[in-house]
DNA sequence: CTGTTAGCGCGTTCAG
DNA sequence: CTGAACGCGCTAACAG
């Protein structure tokens, strides 16, 4: 491995000299900056990246957490994280907690230990909101979705996050006034649930929280969920999926049962993954600014880690969602 | 931030002694050790990972490099590595290249500097193949797919695919013995055109290679292919994708056009995705055992890093690929 | 069993 | 403009 100090050998300089020149500081002569700029080139220098860590204390790395790697949401999201932190030259490591706490916990820790500049938390177990404090208190922490609990934080803990309570409301609404009744909630999701159950409420309709259950979130679920929805007693006309991974999941199964979708029932998610418009019958959803989150979330970070080392505006950014009407849904009216 | 240096001052002992201690070395008083053991927790000490990193030349982190964040493929096989990675306590740097040479050169760089203990690389560009022989040199790197120009590095660049060359081989068999004669191929791989090529050769067909293009790969591409292929004079009776989703933008497209899947014309695609059995029609596709491959590949890296220090047996792996038959492709001996 | 010393590779004073 | 000296926090070799 080629040093410092083998380039200051080389150039009949000291160590310190070189890596004057080679930061670009201002002082030092231009004839021996070339010559060492020179020497540097031919050796193929690069600056060992965990000394430079040690000495400047920082690496240059965003942590990224999030719950699982193959969940297209948040991949999707991630893509765009890491657009904007390549404008800046940063590189991200993504973790991903398979939903365990104590792996978010494990991630926490290796970020205070200094693994990273600043980190990205997605749906914060509460458990760990302590521990995440701690790391706040370091470096700058964002968090994205799961408003929650985390609100009380926000001071030191910004948050960014669409608006999905309003989300979900609005496509409950939606469905409501397209004169269904019988409508259930299927996920995990507290701020998705709660704006189902606000629309159903002010409707006077009974709220069904049976599929509001821990683990509802992905395709898989959603095809055993099928099953279970199918053998039901009184048959929902609707079924709002907190996602549209388990919406398809949860269509697919109905279909293999012989419903029609959305003749016999209608089913709706949330999030608008590319696919979703793909999907027969293409579903409807609410749309999520993936990008925009993304981007905001990375943005509070370089602001913090560039300038003023101190987060300022609001601290918690919600973005607007959009209800994105497509074939999944059907008007009870008409009949 | 708490360091060796505190605990140390407060145990009354050397900073070596209470590395020693941390880092569970038998030559030391049980008493000390408690006692030192005992302040740590107190003052809720962790080393810190620079430090470490620089000490012991290690970061205990494994770089990834794959094309895209949120293609499903990918991210499958991530999954899997980063299950397989956390096994033996190592942590996932992951990154995306957007398809661009300079980026992955740039990776390649970061990692040439030590920001990573091993490193594994999927679609190589070609012209980073020296850049990636000389990273070999200094950590150990696995490949995984585009087996094709990597193939005469394979004594210092481990090859893990699977072989997609037969996959490909086999599933345009399948369409061939279906009485399929029309048959295009799309995407963007070399492998998996020369299995398509191999197989149409043996029946005399003749070759279209006008869809074999780079930059077809997604399902936004396949969108806008399909419009391009129902547009031909000529119109094919099957088509061939390189992958799942490519296949899935294609059918929505050709769908859209009125076409119907697969009775107008059948489409099938590559590597067997989560969502290729819930599309409609369920697409038939080939498997790809991205676990095994996933697995194998931090194996390989592991035991370089834990022993050896050097690769041994055999320096490129092929899996089998298997042929998953659905509802895309229509038989047509049968009219 | 413990402490001293040196070093990992780089950045940053602060004299000269 | 240049270099010596020290620090980042931890590990390792070698005395004692």
């Amino acid at each position: 491995m080629v040093t410092l100090k083998d380039i200051a050998h080389r150039a009949n300089v000291s160590e310190s000299t070189v890596s004057k020149a080679l930061n670009g500081n201002e002082n030092i002569n231009d004839e021996t900056r070339e010559n060492i700029l020179e020497i540097a080139r031919e050796l193929d220098y690069s600056p060992n990246y965990r000394a430079q860590a040690l000495a400047n204390k920082t690496t240059n790395i965003i942590g990224v957490v999030i719950p699982r790697l193959d969940r297209y949401y948040y991949t999707e999201l991630v893509q765009h994280i890491k657009k904007r932190l390549q404008e800046s030259n940063y590189s991200l490591i993504l973790c991903s907690t398979d939903k365990s706490i104590k792996e978010e916990k494990k991630y926490i820790k290796n970020f205070k230990r200094g693994q990273v500049d600043g980190a990205i938390f997605t749906e914060i177990h509460e458990e760990n909101c302590t521990a995440l404090l701690e790391l706040a208190d370091k470096i700058p922490v964002i968090g994205l979705g799961n408003v929650g609990y985390v609100t009380e934080f926000a001071e030191q803990i910004p948050i960014v996050d669409s608006d999905l309570t309003e989300g979900s409301y609005r496509l409950t609404k939606y469905l409501l006034d397209l004169g269904h009744k019988n409508i259930i909630f299927i996920g995990d999701c507290e701020a998705r649930f709660s704006g189902f159950k606000r629309a159903m409420k002010e409707n006077d309709n009974n709220i069904n929280d049976k599929f509001f259950r821990s683990g509802l979130d992905s395709y898989q679920e959603g095809l055993k969920l099928g099953k279970e929805i199918a053998a039901l007693a009184k048959q929902p006309t609707a079924i709002v999926c907190m996602n549209d991974e388990l919406a398809i999941g949860v269509i697919t199964s109905l279909k293999k049962q012989g419903k029609k979708i959305p003749d016999d029932v209608s089913v709706c998610g949330m999030d608008n993954i590319d696919l979703s418009q793909a999907f027969t019958p293409s579903l409807t959803s609410v749309e999520v600014p993936k990008k925009a989150i993304a981007q905001k979330a990375v943005d509070i970070i370089m602001k913090f880690l560039s300038e003023e080392n101190i987060f300022e505006g609001s601290n918690q950014i919600l973005f607007d969602t959009e209800l994105i009407i497509r074939n999944s849904v059907k008007k009870m009216y008409i009949q």
